[in-house]
DNA sequence: GTGTTCGATCGACCGATGTCGATGTGTGTG
DNA sequence: CACACACATCGACATCGGTCGATCGAACAC
């Protein structure tokens, strides 16, 4: 996708936000999420089912979502793929909200390269 | 809604905060706030049809969503529905983000009252 | 009074989405 | 080799959600 860097705020640009956000639109996937944050390691598929109440399609089905907008990532090791928080994201997501609201100009801040590789919700990194 | 101020997250606190972020999840709705936040006054239901390229009901539709979770006021004056941001709620979103991700203890900020009335999105203010 | 304007609500349509169980696929083990 | 395991993918189902046109109700103008 080109990235619009102009004053206006296109339709395509408010598609990209809205998935930003629908993504963490499900308790499901905000639980997942957490859980993650707050063990604050990697952990796979089964570990997660074992904490939610929910089958282990649907983990994974929600695990899928949340790395195709880069909240998570994951690294495939042997038969199991180890699931982890991508902080960097996290970090630059309340500035997806301020510049909904107007407040930051549409070049944001995770245009600019960083250290590790810039990246930001909706890109594939 | 009884609020959690324990340590865990319930399906129902994750219920709450996606709501509040599926609200975000339109690109119409990403285009109504936007518009707010750039005009910075109140705008009348007609005047948001004529910019976007949506129907009236649809505008409605959107408007009374974004009303519910807080996001924007209305002010009915005669046959006109005066619709504008919510500043409060704009400014403690980022804090749910963080929240999400246990960066901030579950009892959030916006618990405490403040003057002119304490709000959050999702709360019927 | 009649007519007009503004916006909310209704009903319908249809595509998107969350969930499950079943199956498939690749990896490791004996 | 056969078997077990972890996970992704598939198919089906039910529900939700966005959109529209049509209608309704309230406020205003005449």
């Amino acid at each position: 996708m080109t990235r619009n860097t102009s004053r206006n705020v296109t339709r395509g640009d408010a598609t990209t936000w809205a998935g930003w956000f629908r993504a963490l639109g499900d308790p499901t996937r905000i639980l997942i999420l957490h859980l993650l944050a707050t063990e604050g390691r990697p952990m796979n598929v089964g570990e997660i089912v074992d904490v939610l109440d929910v089958g282990q399609s649907t983990v994974s089905h929600h695990l899928s979502i949340l790395g195709e907008t880069c909240f998570v990532h994951v690294e495939r090791v042997g038969t199991a793929s180890w699931w982890r928080i991508n902080d960097r994201c996290l970090a630059c997501f309340p500035s997806a909200a301020e510049l909904i609201m107007g407040r930051l100009p549409l070049t944001v801040p995770w245009d600019e390269p960083v250290a590790g590789g810039a990246c930001a919700p909706g890109e594939g990194c």
